[in-house]
DNA sequence: GCTAACTGTAACCTATTTGTTACGCACCTG
DNA sequence: CAGGTGCGTAACAAATAGGTTACAGTTAGC
């Protein structure tokens, strides 16, 4: 467990390695008061969760959150002395996932983490449901009614991503992406030999499809289940 | 999009109702006074977010949360007049996924369900409002009331831009460019024919259109909402 | 090293979308 | 009222996107 903190109060980062001692001696805290420097460590040391203050002396907060999340998805939480709203929906809209305002005490800060790393934490076992069908997305076994089917690595990477955003519209781009990764390789022709062979293991009448449908010149949605 | 509201004050299931309507109104909220009752709803109505009050009439809200927690992991945020520390440490380790404390600011209720929500689905995706209509730019699925309809490419084009100029004229070449690119083929011919196409999927009667509306010799523009 | 399963490519076919054209109607102008 | 302009409408043809199938290369398991 180790925890990143971005911050120039010295006070500040004294107030949050102490309670991590305190309460969490096994952590391991690491900081600093540069938002350039944040965003390195957060690349050389890879840690569990970032504090991050909104006021440093460098650069802005938002640019260094923005910057972390180009290559991490690191749990972040935002600090500032602002109580003052926009902030807080910004960061959140910047792809924070909590933040707190000082002061703040040390039990809700820990509470804050504990909640935060225990999201993340790997061993949540997820089931994806929609309507009949409930896919264990680690495994790729997909359950309809009583009806057990095994889906190959491409299969359970397209109808995961399709079930994840449930009943809205995936884009080409989008699915090609969940599959192979941030760049693919221009052909997504085969995006459509998957579909047709998703739908011969999902679909009653695999040519005229209910379930997996398409949306022409966009790309393909799960129709709503009843 | 499903929000179940646990709150024994009429006032705040209202100012929480009033603020999911004005910002996002595709959101439906059923509401309880009861923890009791609130358990149930949680199973009946499988609800995407769950916001409860600790303070109820009849049983403590942590026991509705454990309740809860026994068979499902709706993303919950916990309500609180007291600024009390230890029930927020308490709900948080008891699985709540975020608490927020009365009184509470309307943006700031919304970005942190904003924030749940989209921990829960990945996509975030930006909607463009008017009137009844909504429209996702990014796929071209249109919403008008409780009806979903699938505009092709270009049709999502020229009601986007649309929207965004809304209740302001476009001209023809504004359309067109933003249908065609900066320099399209001369004959914009087939222009009025995708409106005459638009409106077929939009208006009651697209001879008679009242939403999209023409102003001669410019161009079209939308009519004022209500 | 052999077999079976999985994946991507290509060729061909079908469906949908798009642009074109022709024509009708309303409105304006002289 | 005749002629012109601009828009609406419908039918058709071209272009594009998606569906289907077969096949071959690759991988994984035994």
């Amino acid at each position: 467990m180790k925890v990143l903190v971005v911050e120039d109060d010295k006070e500040i980062v004294d107030a949050i390695s102490l309670a991590f001692q305190i309460r969490w001696p096994e952590a391991k805290v690491v900081s600093t008061r540069l938002g350039q420097k944040g965003v390195e460590l957060v690349e050389t040391e890879s840690p569990d969760l970032v504090i991050l203050d909104l006021g440093l002396p460098d650069i802005n907060g938002f640019e260094v959150l923005q910057q972390i999340r180009r290559f991490s998805s690191v749990p972040t939480i935002i600090l500032t002395v602002r109580s003052d709203e926009v902030d807080v929906v910004k960061g959140l809209e910047w792809g924070a996932d909590d933040y707190i305002t000082k002061p703040f005490r040390q039990l809700e800060l820990l509470a804050r983490v504990k909640s935060l790393i225990r999201r993340h934490s790997p061993t949540e076992e997820e089931w994806l449901t929609y309507g009949l069908m409930r896919l264990d997305p680690v495994t790729g076994q997909l359950h309809i009614g009583d009806k057990e089917i095994a889906l190959t690595v491409t299969e359970n990477h397209i109808l995961s991503h399709m079930m994840r955003n449930a009943g809205h519209v995936v884009t080409h781009s989008n699915l090609a992406e969940a599959v192979w990764g941030d760049d693919y390789p221009g052909a997504t022709d085969s995006l459509k030999v998957h579909i047709r062979r998703l739908r011969e293991k999902v679909e009653k009448e695999p040519g005229k499809p209910v379930i997996i449908l398409t949306k022409t010149g966009v790309g393909y949605f799960l129709s709503k289940p009843d």
